[in-house]
DNA sequence: AGTGCGACCCGAACGC
DNA sequence: TGCGTTCGGGTCGCAC
């Protein structure tokens, strides 16, 4: 499923094959995946040049000659840039380009959503609007983190959850980034002191550095897309383990607000500490 | 404003 | 074995 590092690559292989290309024709097969007006999407890509690709978060933007192409690929969402013109299962949404290549979106879940807006909208009329600082943002310090928890009386897993705080955190990299810190996923972000914040930034930059480096992480065994098959789960510390590489207790794994969570008792603390 | 939860999906995993 | 049920994952939108 992809988080950040993921993201990251798939948008660095994109941006290898896609920059300069021309979109000939779009087609959509699953209406609902696009957010914005429908016709507008089909009729405005065409004969747009990609120019770059970004990425926000865990989002994926697609900057065209006088668009944004704001996707977000949610677990199992995937691109392929291939010649192939034949319609497999789950393609939703398909670009013919000017090379002969299709640029093909792919989405088991269909939870995939993608919005089209002028360059003007890209942070008032998309959900990037909300996005909190990246953990490589300078700007993401002690004194904002702080700030942000004083009012949160829930989970700090849950709230390293929330994308408007911290974004590009999902499921398993907050808990990596919990266990990493000897922080329980159950204390409430408001009890954080200063020391713990400091540690919640620095665990996320290096488990995110170290997460891009090999290329994300690839936990459930789907076909391998487009720059998707990362191998940053040989270096997980707990996050689907069974025994604490530090101190040999049994991990747990508990439901927090909904979220499978795993974590050290020993370590980091039981759930009601 | 903060919090909680349903909705969105469907293949895989599970339970009987 | 075969069938029905549950689960998971990120985000939005809504109710309180």
């Amino acid at each position: 499923m992809p988080e950040l590092p993921e993201v990251e690559t798939v948008k660095n292989v994109l941006k290898k094959n896609l920059i300069g290309l021309k979109i000939l024709e779009v087609d959509v097969n699953y209406l609902d995946m696009i957010k914005t007006n429908l016709k507008e999407f089909k009729e405005k890509l065409v004969n747009e040049n990609f120019i770059d690709i970004k990425r926000y978060g865990k989002w994926l933007v697609f900057e065209t000659s006088n668009y944004y192409l704001v996707s977000h690929l949610r677990m199992e969402g995937k691109y392929y840039y291939t010649k192939r013109c034949e319609l497999e299962n789950h393609e939703h949404v398909v670009f013919k380009l000017d090379n002969g290549y299709f640029l093909r979106y792919k989405d088991v879940r269909k939870f995939g959503v993608m919005y089209l807006v002028d360059k003007d909208k890209l942070f008032i009329d998309t959900p990037l609007k909300n996005l909190g600082y990246e953990p490589f943002n300078n700007k993401l310090d002690v004194d904002y983190l702080m700030d942000k928890f004083k009012n949160k009386r829930i989970s700090i897993k849950t709230v390293l959850l929330d994308q408007e705080i911290i974004s590009g955190l999902g499921n398993i990299y907050v808990d990596e980034v919990l266990f990493k810190s000897s922080i329980s996923p159950f204390k409430k972000a408001n009890l954080l002191n200063r020391l713990e914040c400091q540690k919640i930034i620095d665990t996320s930059r290096e488990i995110l550095s170290a997460a891009i480096k090999h290329g994300g992480t690839t936990i459930r065994s789907y076909t391998s897309s487009l720059g998707v098959t990362g191998n940053y789960q040989n270096y997980l510390l707990v996050h689907t383990k069974k025994i604490c590489s530090i101190c040999n207790s049994g991990i747990k794994v508990s439901k927090i607000n909904g979220r499978s969570t795993y974590y050290c008792p020993n370590c980091q603390g039981e759930a009601n500490e």
